[in-house]
DNA sequence: GTGATATACATCGTAACACGAGGTATTCTG
DNA sequence: CAGAATACCTCGTGTTACGATGTATATCAC
């Protein structure tokens, strides 16, 4: 997928794959993978401007001997993820107008 | 719209306003305007990548003692959009999985 | 006729961002 | 024991949208 498309979608898939159950690093690259990938740079990169702007909370938990770093969507970021479906009606007018009368001589 | 979601919808907005019908700078903020909305800086940007690119040409023309440039585009700049196509499963399918399970409890 | 607005182009600096490269450390597997 | 997998992190770079700013002509209102 073309780099600049993703940069609107990486944080809210990121928000969407803590949604309903809180998730670790490791774990949202390899859930998001059918959908969209991303590098690990990438991903912490977008978990410090998610918690820097309140989307999630983080917590340090010991699980097999390793430290991970839990992340919990907030009631902003869920807001995040509405504003992103509100968008969505302007994304696809503009789909319609950038295929429209695409196939007007088949 | 937020931003970052145009970066990847800005390109392909101008060569859809190009496609059918030769246009110029001004006219396509302005047949865009309902769609999405973009500066003059943005705008002369975009022209400035895409014609480096090969998905447009440009000519320059005389309008009403004022100079125009008039952008066409080409072969590849058609094939951006048909990109923007099969781009387009992919977007549908993120959308799906960030809003799945969205209403489960209502 | 003059000031404002619209038309029409352009450049520059800035901030946001995805990513590759590189780093550290532990556990699991062959 | 070696290498892969797990799990975290930082830094530098290139791309990009945008506001600010500049230039110039045409049109419209008063």
């Amino acid at each position: 997928m073309d780099i600049q498309l993703k940069r609107g979608l990486l944080d809210v898939c990121v928000l969407a794959a803590i949604k309903d159950k809180d998730s670790y690093g490791y774990k949202i690259i390899k859930d998001l993978k059918p959908y969209i990938e991303l590098s690990e740079s990438t991903l912490y990169t977008i978990l410090k401007r998610l918690e820097s702007g309140k989307m999630l909370t983080v917590r340090t938990a010991e699980h097999g001997g390793r430290l991970r770093k839990y992340y919990r969507i907030t009631n902003e970021g869920l807001g995040r993820i509405d504003d992103f479906k509100t968008e969505w009606k302007e994304i696809i007018s503009i789909y319609q107008f950038v295929t429209k009368e695409d196939d007007k001589d088949e």
